[in-house]
DNA sequence: ATCGTCTATCGCCGATAGACGATGAACGCT
DNA sequence: AGCGTTCATCGTCTATCGGCGATAGACGAT
């Protein structure tokens, strides 16, 4: 493969995979989305219209967003689309954050 | 089955303040000044500049980021700037993600 | 066939992030 | 006093974010 770019940063997981999903969660209405979608078990994009205050081409933006980083899964069903927390990812992510942490505060 | 009020009592900080905080790990660079100041247990400025390869002004500027959003301990000492992870803040964002995803995976 | 609903995407915008160089203040050293 | 070093801050530039309305495609219902 090409671009062995960060070989110079020392042999953790690399800081651009954690810092990009972490920039996905980065965002107050994206951490409301997920808490809803995940009360909701699944829903679509306007159900989550209703419930935030935002215009329907937003909130499917930041859907994207989620989708994108691999955080929530996406299923077109009918003319709906169901978004779904991807549970796993999620937990992937928080664990990656615990081990940054944990590396950092492992001298005290 | 029975529903997680434990979470509701223990209080997840709002999105808002969880979002903040991502948001101020949410850049490579920052990642990695955190990893190289809790290695060296504090540093000065020059001493991350001279580990990335930025300008002075770029990384004094991501420290600034950190130690507002309250991840880093800053402490002017003579002419040079002593910066300490402050480990404390940076478990609490740990845990706060942590309780934000075990809030969306409690259903599976 | 037409209408209404739900989505995703496009274009546009203001605001912010992230990078830089330049500058000046604070300090140690000679 | 003068020099070198370190640092925070300012101004500037560009790219991206985050919001919106408008639009077009897909679909169910009438």
């Amino acid at each position: 493969m090409n671009a062995p770019l960060i070989e110079k940063t020392c042999g953790f997981a690399d800081s651009q995979t954690v810092a990009a999903k972490l920039a996905a969660l980065s965002h107050p209405t994206r951490i409301e989305i997920l808490r809803h979608l995940s009360a909701s078990r699944s829903c679509c994009c306007r159900e989550i219209v209703d419930h935030l205050d935002l215009a329907q081409s937003t909130v499917s933006q930041h859907l994207k967003i989620l989708v994108d980083a691999g955080l929530v899964r996406y299923e077109p069903d009918r003319q709906r689309s169901r978004y779904e927390v991807d549970s796993d990812a999620l937990e992937d992510v928080s664990a990656s954050l615990a081990a940054l942490v944990n590396s950092c505060c492992s001298g005290r």
